[in-house]
RNA sequence: GGGCAAUUAGCUCAGUUGGCCAGAGCGCGGCGUUCACAUCGCCGAGGUCGCAGGUUCGAGCCCUGCAUUGCCCACCA
């Protein structure tokens, strides 16, 4: 087949995609006896499009699963998407409100439907996405967080968690985002540095400073540390008298380990309704705790003429009206504290006091390798005890930092989309309240006094459903429907679960690390008594080109992955974010990487080209090693296949590539195809070409199947996708190193007459055979008038080799050399100096390890030959 | 406040357990195009591996300190 004369990357694509997916390569086989490989696919939230993020985890779990099956194991790589729920919640609320209504006019199932067909529209788009980066992933096994059977998951660990004790229902401190009117967990806040004016007001006998005074209204105990001499007069428990806002208060004097004596004047009010530490000071002093700001953030009635108002309006008046009063002693404008911020929606966080329910995670109640221990100690043990490795392993100290300061971790959120809580209440007309945790709503018995059992309208964090990703997804979905089994028969019926759980490897960001990998190890070590996974591979974040954080503030910022793929093509892409990356290491976006693999991309596409023009006529065949440069090139293909295997193994995809891309630009195209062209061995071309396109695969899967296609004698059944890892024919290793010397030889050939000007030279050796067999050869690559064999004769003597070899470069010409040569021999006699020295030092011959010495010795001889050829032609010279 | 990392060629970055004269891509200088590829070939220049100590026969790599940059976590009213 003839090819174009360059590869056109949008030509194939889409072709060769859909003959993988025809061919059912991407499609696990658990009934197989062979060995396992799997990864669960961070499932991509269901907003719409992809970004270079997504590229990046999709390439590199697709050389990861790629390669698995190269290596004849039964892989799979199960694809899904996540249904988002505050991100997709959030942006059907906006789209609501420019259309000028709100979903409490529309209704919850207006809603839930119109979300519906969003996410359906997106998820289309998306997988189309997917499959646009080559992603060999099985589409037999798609899953979406919100599927019935991961729904039952769901609901069975929360209730498995309810009746341990692990989940409760409880009054406590959590961050409220007034704009979007729901719970957030800690992880999902950020903190921004804001300038705000910190005031100082009189407050009884006291002095208080604080930036809020707008929480300020029901404050009525003051806190001081207990040991502050300053405030020793003061007891515990003192009442006074206060002029306030609206009047005077009667104040408590409390004394508290957590106020930090150095700060302002070492006495504060605290608000504890609006306020983490403040709500632990009052749970230790049990004091009264009331709400000041409601859930829209606005001022409650006791704020008094203050009701009603937003918060930012009513500062400033506030602040005014203490001034009036006398009471304010300082303003300073130039302070600076953190502002919490939900990273979704930007809504300014207000601490609250609000029922909801939780995961305790310092409750010993998971069975654990035979003991109780809390989530807390299960989530270090795994990671301590090896069952589980981040890579890079740094990252484990990161991850045992977080461990340590992590709380309760707040489960519903007041939002429509996603899990609902598996929780109903009644309630009786004496007030009391009745809770049914369960997989299916309760029956109403219609019971004296009683009203209709309702569910608990809240729905779950995103992250508590994909926490179980790694087996929700393998739970068979016809058994799911069978509430007659347990938790415990599903795991063990599912032939997935059975078969690909744990799984090999997560491959993630390491930005969620906290949100998702902790908590997967979590819920699922809790759930199914496994670790999710055994591997953690962390990517870092692709930045721009300028370093700086892609981001919608900068929209030429962003590089759209679909923007590049037509132009430049999906194997690029692909190649371009893993060259030159080590895991947990964010990278730079950068052109001229992708360029520069568009360009490997056509390189290998014209190898390909003239292989296939050199073996039009020549019978396939196995290929036995003839020349010097065969058994060469079959060495070397050895060496690379052995380390780009090992390499992925061992996550080192940025070390595999490169080996790749230096094998195939600079041993095969360089020099052997170019060497064939005098020597050619059409069959052992073939199958060279063969086995780099199998090496090259996982890497570039698109324009190595486009030209494996072209190969003759291949069938549509006969996919690049299915090939194992190739096993390279033996090579003798002495016609390997003759090859070495002639490429010595032709690289300073090339020198010696580049930077003379000398074309047209001749080279004369003497007594050596190989040399005899690849005179040709040399004259090619070395582009010289002949190369011959000579009893002897003068010229420019080589310098690099042992061999007699020279050039028949008159002595004037030559003499232009001197400075190279000279330039030469001084390095190489620091050199020979060097390797001496080293020998000479007694504790270097006792300490270093023998084969060190040795290969110091060979070196030392081998430099020291060298040495006499330069010197002997320096002194020529002279 | 606590922690993690980075600092290597003009730029962006590799360098796996310490073992020859430190690597890549891009960029730069020179030469080159019938014969797979100008998305190309050939030749070359360019680095006291942030600074200062230490351990070692031997340090870009290990230890200590310092400097600069980035990030994470916590958060004090």
């Amino acid at each position: 087949m003839n090819l174009p004369k360059t590869y056109e990357p949008a030509e194939y694509e889409s072709d060769i995609y859909a003959l993988w997916e025809k061919s059912g390569v991407f499609t696990a086989h658990p009934e197989s006896h062979k060995e396992r490989f799997s990864i669960s696919m961070p499932p991509p939230n269901e907003t719409g499009t992809l970004s270079l993020g997504h590229a990046l985890f999709l390439t590199l779990q697709d050389i990861m699963v790629r390669h698995a099956r190269q290596q004849g194991k039964d892989a799979l790589w199960l694809p899904g998407t996540d249904h988002a729920a505050l991100a997709v919640n959030a942006l059907i609320e906006k789209q609501l409100t420019e259309e000028g209504t709100d979903k409490h006019q529309i209704g919850r199932e207006a809603f839930l439907a119109r979300t519906r067909e969003f996410v359906a529209a997106s998820r289309g788009t998306m997988l189309g996405q997917m499959r646009a980066m080559g992603a060999s992933c099985d589409w037999t096994r798609l899953r979406y967080t919100l599927d019935d059977a991961l729904n039952r998951c769901v609901n069975e660990v929360f209730l498995k968690m309810y009746e341990a004790g692990v989940i409760y229902r409880g009054h406590r401190i959590v961050n409220w985002d007034p704009n979007l009117e729901t719970t957030v967990s800690d992880d999902e806040m950020i903190y921004t540095e804001e300038k705000a004016t910190f005031y100082t007001f009189k407050y009884g006998p006291f002095e208080i400073s604080t930036a809020r005074p707008e929480t300020k209204f029901g404050d009525k105990y003051v806190v001081m540390h207990p040991h502050d001499k300053r405030y020793a007069k003061y007891k515990e428990g003192d009442t006074f008298v206060a002029e306030w806002i609206n009047g005077p208060v009667t104040a408590t004097v409390i004394k508290d380990e957590a106020v930090d004596p150095k700060f302002g004047t070492g006495v504060m009010t605290i608000t504890p309704w609006h306020d983490r530490t403040d709500f632990e000071i009052a749970e230790r002093h049990s004091l009264d705790k009331e709400q000041i700001i409601d859930f829209h953030g606005k001022l409650l009635p006791i704020a008094g003429e203050f009701a009603g108002m937003p918060i930012t309006e009513a500062r400033p008046k506030i602040v005014e009206k203490l001034r009036q009063k006398g009471l304010l002693i300082k303003e300073d404008p130039g302070y600076i504290h953190n502002v919490a911020i939900n990273e979704r929606g930007k809504g300014v966080i207000e601490p609250q006091i609000k029922l909801q329910w939780f995961v305790d995670v310092n409750k010993p109640a998971v069975d654990w390798n035979g003991k109780q221990r809390t989530l807390k100690e299960v989530l270090q043990s795994v990671v301590r005890e090896g069952d589980i490795t981040l890579i890079p392993k740094r990252f484990e100290k990161v991850y045992f930092h977080w461990i340590d300061n992590l709380r309760d971790w707040c489960i519903s959120r007041q939002i429509w989309w996603g899990h609902r809580v598996p929780a109903w209440y009644r309630f009786h007309v004496d007030g009391t309240t009745e809770t049914y945790v369960g997989l299916t709503p309760p029956i109403n018995d219609g019971r004296e006094g009683w009203n209709e059992w309702e569910q608990d309208p809240d729905t779950l964090d995103t992250w508590f459903s994909s926490a179980l990703w790694t087996w929700s997804t393998l739970i068979d979905p016809e058994l799911a429907n069978d509430y007659s089994l347990t938790l415990n028969d599903l795991l063990k019926q599912s032939p997935d679960y059975q078969a690909y759980h744990p799984t090999t490897v997560m491959e993630t960001g390491w930005d969620i690390l906290f949100f998702w990998v902790a908590r997967m190890i979590l819920s699922t070590t809790f759930a199914t008594g496994e670790v999710p996974f055994k591997t953690v591979y962390l990517h870092g974040l692709i930045r721009a080109e300028d370093g700086k954080k892609m981001s919608k503030s900068r929209p030429e910022s962003i590089i759209d992955p679909l923007d590049v793929i037509p132009k430049y093509g999906t194997d690029a892409l692909r190649m371009a974010l893993i060259m030159g990356v080590t895991p947990g290491n964010d990278q730079n976006w950068g052109w001229s990487k992708i360029e520069a693999n568009r360009n490997f991309c056509n390189k290998l596409w014209n190898i390909a080209r003239y292989i296939e023009s050199a073996t039009a006529d020549s019978d396939a065949g196995k290929g036995e090693p003839k020349t010097d440069a065969d058994h060469w090139i079959l060495l070397k293909l050895q060496q690379s296949a052995d380390k780009i295997d090992q390499d992925i193994t061992n996550f080192r995809f940025s070390e595999a590539y490169g080996t790749l891309y230096h094998f195939v630009w600079d041993d095969l195209a360089d020099w052997y195809v170019e060497a064939s062209k005098i020597a050619p061995n059409p069959a052992l071309l073939n199958s060279v070409l063969q086995s780099v396109l199998i090496m090259a695969h996982p890497f570039a899967p698109f324009v190595t199947e486009t030209i494996w296609q072209t190969l003759d004698g291949k069938t549509e059944e006969s996919t690049l996708a299915q090939q194992l890892w190739p096993e390279i024919p033996k090579a003798d290793a002495k016609q390997a190193e003759h090859f070495e010397t002639v490429k010595t030889i032709v690289s300073e050939t090339r020198f010696i007459t580049k930077s003379l000007g000398a074309s047209d030279a001749t080279l004369y050796f003497t007594d050596v055979p190989f040399l005899s067999q690849n005179a040709e050869l040399i004259k090619r690559l070395g582009q010289l008038h002949d190369v011959a064999e000579v009893q002897n004769g003068n010229g420019l003597y080589l310098t690099s080799t042992s061999y007699r070899c020279w050039l028949d470069i008159d002595q004037a010409t030559a003499r232009e050399f001197a400075l190279q040569i000279e330039i030469k021999l001084k390095t190489q006699q620091a050199l020979v100096e060097r390797l001496a020295s080293r020998l000479s030092n007694k504790s270097y011959i006792s300490k270093a390890p023998k084969e060190v010495v040795e290969q110091t010795k060979d070196q030392l001889k081998d430099a020291q030959i060298q040495l006499d050829a330069i010197s002997k032609e320096y002194d020529r010279f002279k």
